[in-house]
DNA sequence: TCGCACTGCTAATCCGATTTAGCAAACCTG
DNA sequence: CAGGTTTGCTAAATCGGATTAGCAGTGCGA
């Protein structure tokens, strides 16, 4: 069936010369050793001829390198929103002619133990540890014995592991100030956390922290207070809803800050039922630039997590970490912080008074 | 750093045999060779103490398995449907052992070349070609030199590669029927293809041919005619509000069957701009299951397309093809169709005449 | 006591590359 | 023209296992 791949040995023999000399020319490294033009001209085209590719896995046994990185994630393959996170992976590695492995863990440690170690026993130069919501998770240690980038998520204890995650707080701030920049100065509730600083659901997310720093911070610095906040447990569709409806018995809020697309689809069904308009009666601004943002009506201007970008800024780092001399373990991990652009749609207008 | 692996040549060493016979004491075929028990326990002691892991790499040179299958789509990390796919392969593969290389074509077919190639190269035991929309695809001659399976897709040539589709014939038979359960005869409609055979839009989509199919043979069955269908040439929410908003400016429809979560989205805009209320005017049924299908109020009743069953599916196919015996090449691939099931949720409600 | 079968283990080879060490021929040099 | 250098290439070792062929030692029958 399968016709027995070309090896080097083949395009020696094609090209008349010792399997030496044949892989020398093909490295390059040819020059440097003493191999005549002439040769490394017969073993390139040799080569060409019989469309010869080296086997990856001879490679890696010898050099211990296999062109292959690890992405390990919780669950990320799952949410559609990570989904591009993999895809900003895919590309950046394959720009280097590396592969990925996947894996998911479903959170589970000794799971996430396993599949560690099954990539190490498949020689992966280096391993991406992805969560699917940005957080804080315990480094496993099998992580040290390679090159390793955590995505998305920051180390619960001290650890020399750079980290990629976005930039929540900056987000915050541009939500901020897609309201401010709107005219809003009074009336803005916040659904999904705050309004104090310590207001957030429990679970160690680091968007629900940031984004509220970053909020605070614009608004504090434009002497503006948030009307109201509303901590959701889960950042779930209903809980917006809930949190919306609960506000709108008491108040008729100007602006709402949601702290995610789907709290703020909720929210837009609370506004809906109580007979108000966005955005001409009520601005919202929400984070993530789910695609339901778009689908929505108005539009949903979110400030979105950048997951493509996410992905292959986790690759570059990996590749420097592979490119660095392994001695020097001191020190924490660097954290890289990937922007959040804003989109802007139709969910804000000015207060008009 | 790394401290060197543990090697089988380590585990002979403490155990004071020679690596042959610890190989054959841990691959379980020390009976057969006659290895003696004291011996045998004496390598799986050392092996355990040392925590020794065989490495693939070296494995995978010597043997030719490397308990590694690729798994190529055209899209699929992208579309959240598709992340069930991929955690469905992935977890039936990690049953057996496996890993999974993923990659993405983007429809690229030279890319798709490149990336099989990279995963022949690493040595591949199988090949997972996966679609993200069930479609007829042509299948790239590299396919065949190892084993390999389509995933919701169709061969567009007669080939023998066997394939993995969701059942949309009968899906579209459980759509309809979920109508005429609830008592409706007249009035229904079809948002995104229909009401003729025909009648679909363009680009090889299986699902609007076959749902369609299934649809119309359970309502002919029923003597029930469609009082009218609209294909719509993308499936996106846009398009379900045109449809369903140039339909009720003609007529009163009393139950809508959309082609998929997203265009029934905009029918439940424009049904909702027309003061209709889902399922007391209108009964709505839809296809796919996405996750707004739960987040709509109120909630979709839909068909569900099986994207973890389908992915599992795959990688047990190929795993029967992997077992195979790789000669008998005649003949057509078997089609594997997965159930599609329905999620009964509370767009559908009995006409009341 | 010789020959044979059986038991229990190991030496050697192989997979397909990379890399080190080294060899033969040509070329200088004084 | 002997001795040293350079040029151009190759043999052999290596990576870490799996596999094949075979080697000692024992037991047994004749």
């Amino acid at each position: 069936m399968s016709p027995r791949r070309v090896t080097l040995a083949d395009v020696a023999k094609i090209a008349g010369v010792s399997p030496t000399t044949a892989s020398l020319a093909l490295s390059g490294r040819g020059r440097e050793l003493r191999i005549s033009q002439d040769v490394e001209q017969r073993v390139l085209k040799a080569a060409a001829e019989l469309q010869y590719r080296p086997n990856i896995v001879s490679v890696g046994l010898r050099t211990g390198t296999t062109r292959t990185i690890g992405f390990v994630s919780d669950t990320v393959a799952t949410s559609r929103l990570a989904g591009d996170m993999i895809k900003g992976a895919l590309e950046a590695a394959r720009e280097r002619g590396f592969m990925l492995f996947i894996g998911e863990t479903e959170g589970d440690a000794e799971l996430e133990r396993l599949l560690l170690q099954a990539m190490h026993d498949r020689q992966v130069d280096g391993i991406i540890l992805a969560a699917m919501y940005t957080r804080t998770i315990k480094v496993p240690k099998a992580m040290t014995v390679a090159p390793a980038v955590l995505l998305n998520a920051l180390p619960k204890q001290p650890s020399p592991l750079p980290s990629v995650i976005p930039d929540e707080i900056e987000a915050g701030r541009v939500a901020a100030r897609a309201l401010l920049d709107a005219g809003h100065r009074e009336g803005i509730h916040l659904i999904g956390a705050g309004p104090g600083r310590r207001n957030v659901p429990a679970g160690g997310s680091v968007a629900a922290v940031e984004r509220l720093i970053g909020i605070r911070e614009v608004l504090a610095e434009a002497g503006v207070k948030p009307a109201g906040g509303h901590v959701c447990p889960d950042w779930q569709p209903e809980y917006g809803l809930a949190a919306t409806r609960a506000l709108l018995q008491k108040e008729r809020p100007r602006a709402l800050i949601c702290f995610n697309d789907r709290l703020a689809l909720g929210a837009y069904q609370a506004l809906d039922d109580f007979g108000l308009k966005v955005p001409a009666d009520v601005s919202v601004v929400s984070f993530d630039d789910h695609p339901i943002a778009s689908w929505m009506r108005p539009q949903l201007t979110t400030v979105a997590l950048p997951h493509y970008e996410l992905g292959r800024k986790a690759v570059d780092v990996l590749f420097t970490e592979i490119g660095r001399d392994r001695e020097d373990d001191g020190g924490e991990g660097e954290v890289h912080r990937v922007p959040m652009p804003i989109r802007l749609r139709q969910s804000v207008a000015s207060p008009g008074t």
